[in-house]
DNA sequence: CCCAGTAAGCCAACGCTGTTGCGTTACGTC
DNA sequence: GACGTAACGCAACAGCGTTGGCTTACTGGG
């Protein structure tokens, strides 16, 4: 379904690019985005012409401002598109639809069983996605869904653990694409919530890194603009980075990874410990990628936010050494409990309507 | 001096990646360059006569197999442009000159003084570089600077340490590029050092760190093909990263950072407990990003490189599980002792030539 | 020796981008 | 109501890669 002619690859990424800036809310003029892009008004005309064609923006009055016609607004169209998002644990399922915007248009949950056989599990959640569907009423894009472990996004393939794992090797995305009739995408939580923040806000995200705490320790990057996969669609899997030689037993059989030292530190109801292990990554990964951004998020995190964000700040200032031209922003998830199904179908908005990677070159 | 329509981006972008093509040595064929570029082989016949008609690139030869007009195979022509690399320490300077390919054409190398004021280095340098250009003949496209420490490459301004530092804020960029009269780019050593590997094997490095161990030790990240500056250009700085706490006393004024346990443990002559250190920023480090390969540099680790490759890859099969789908190489550099000023020099080749970013799109 | 068969490459027309130049529309101001 | 101004549309244009047809140059069989 690639345009095969890089001039199709030029007016698609122009497209994404007008959408881009019109997801930010307020109602843009052409010359703004003449600017954004740096192509001239008379170009961005048949850019909206093409968009508002497809019906995924339209015009929104007008403003006056001194003499002259009056400039021509214009909006996208948030229910024109919608996307579902699933977020899949070991016990809960959690859906949402949302809008082009990303806006949830609603949401549902359901308590699963981890011992569940494979069919039985895409049975589970195409039900969800079918009930999901009958709520809103724009163009259905596909299915996203995002889950905490070892997930190949590439392949669409749930890679599991080592511990006896009964998803282990499922192939997701192609029984329920198969199941659904639709696009799916499968990824990686942490990923798929980063995905969601930079949908909407994408001019303010370029560098980027979100730490999720859920029942495990996750990460996501957003460098330059793109979000990170890396080579085996394993980028951000820390939580098995190791914090403490000797330190408490983990799941994976080794002693003092990251989130169990985390969890160690919340059972023992000791939350400053638990932020500061949360503070040591922080500044491990903000060193490493340089990110002026660091999202937090997660079932975990939010309840003791308020100490674990104190800790990453003054992690942050006394590992950067402070130095006046680095600033990094510690900030914290807006979505709650829906943070990872609403960026799951994010992830599939993303697909259909983001900028490209790279519209040409070798490979 | 940007292309100022999207065709002329296409146009660049298409060159440019005929060219990273072209660099990996072997002649290659109209056919071979379409499949790579995905566009037809009517459209390379262009592309190359425009990089023809710029001495990039020449004819060389054919060959028949079969039936058929023989097949007519092209080469880049390394001598039609050069590129001049400087690695600037506290204590030396060396410099190379290369061709288009990264060939070395020509070194030089000097005793420096830290203490020399600004402008006394910028005239050092100019100096070192005025020499070079009298090696080869092609056109010369810039000079680059590779230097440990804090470097902002977007501004070309040497940050500089806390400790009393007299380069401290120095704008060598634009210094040096007064004084020269030529374009002159400045980046962090690790991340010269992997946009000089990077040049001269563009398609097998798509996801690959870096490891530089001179007297510090830094990184440098090539994700999905890119290589990653940061939000502050400060991607990479890792040799302050705490791997014991309460260990060796830093220059940073903390305790257990990274090189300086690899320095204790190396003077105190324990190749073992070094390769350990490594081994162990390496593991977090794949694990954060997912690269595929790492690449080990630098003047100190050349000389336990077996001690310390044997190290790392055992510290990541064992981290990662030995997980069947994920295969990290490590490897070792080798440019060497000109490794970073050869990257350097790439980096002026890469601006000139590479392929660009991001086309088109919000800024 | 000639001629069919095959594959590479060139030429010219085309469709599609965004750009340019100029005219039209719609507003505020005098 | 005339004038200046700013936004916008129309039409012609340049440049990209694509398409279809023709030419070139080689192999191999009659």
């Amino acid at each position: 379904m690639r345009p095969s002619s890089p001039l199709d690859r030029v007016a698609g990424a122009h497209d994404a690019a007008v959408l881009a800036v019109a997801r930010r809310g307020d109602p843009v003029s052409r010359a703004d985005l003449a600017a954004a892009l740096r192509v001239t008004p008379q170009a961005i005309s048949k850019i909206l012409a093409r968009l508002i064609g497809r019906g995924l923006m339209a015009e929104a009055g007008t403003i006056t401002a001194g003499p002259g016609k009056p400039t021509t607004l214009y909006r996208i169209e948030p229910s024109s598109r919608r996307a579902i998002g699933l977020h899949l644990t070991r016990t809960r399922l959690h859906g949402v639809v949302v809008d082009l915007t990303g806006e949830i248009l609603g949401r549902l949950a359901l308590e699963i069983g981890h011992l569940q056989p494979i069919p039985d599990l895409v049975a589970t959640l195409a039900t969800m996605a079918r009930e999901l569907m009958d709520i809103g009423d724009g163009e259905l894009l596909g299915v996203g869904v995002g889950m905490p472990g070892p997930v190949d996004r590439g392949e669409g393939v749930y890679r599991g653990t080592a511990d006896p794992d009964p998803w282990r090797g499922a192939p997701l995305r192609r029984l329920l694409a198969a199941e659904l009739e639709l696009p799916v995408l499968l990824d990686h939580d942490s990923r798929a919530a980063l995905v969601g923040e930079t949908w909407t806000q994408p001019h303010l995200l370029r560098d980027t890194a979100l730490l999720l705490v859920e029942d495990g320790l996750g990460a996501a990057l957003c460098l330059n603009g793109r979000i990170i996969h890396g080579a085996h669609s394993q980028a951000g899997e820390i939580g098995h980075t190791v914090v403490r030689i000797g330190g408490a037993p983990c799941s994976c059989g080794r002693r003092g990874c990251a989130q169990a030292e985390h969890r160690a530190a919340l059972d023992a109801g000791d939350a400053a410990a638990a932020a500061d292990v949360l503070a040591s990554v922080a500044l491990d990964l903000v060193r490493l990628v340089d990110v002026d951004r660091v999202i937090l998020g997660g079932r975990t995190v939010h309840e003791h936010h308020a100490v674990t964000m104190e800790a990453i700040r003054r992690d942050l200032s006394a590992g950067l050494l402070a130095e006046p031209w680095i600033h990094v922003e510690v900030l914290l998830s807006t979505r709650g409990a829906d943070l990872i199904a609403v960026g799951a179908a994010c992830e599939v908005l993303e697909h259909a309507y983001g900028v490209p990677q790279g519209l040409v070159g070798p490979e």
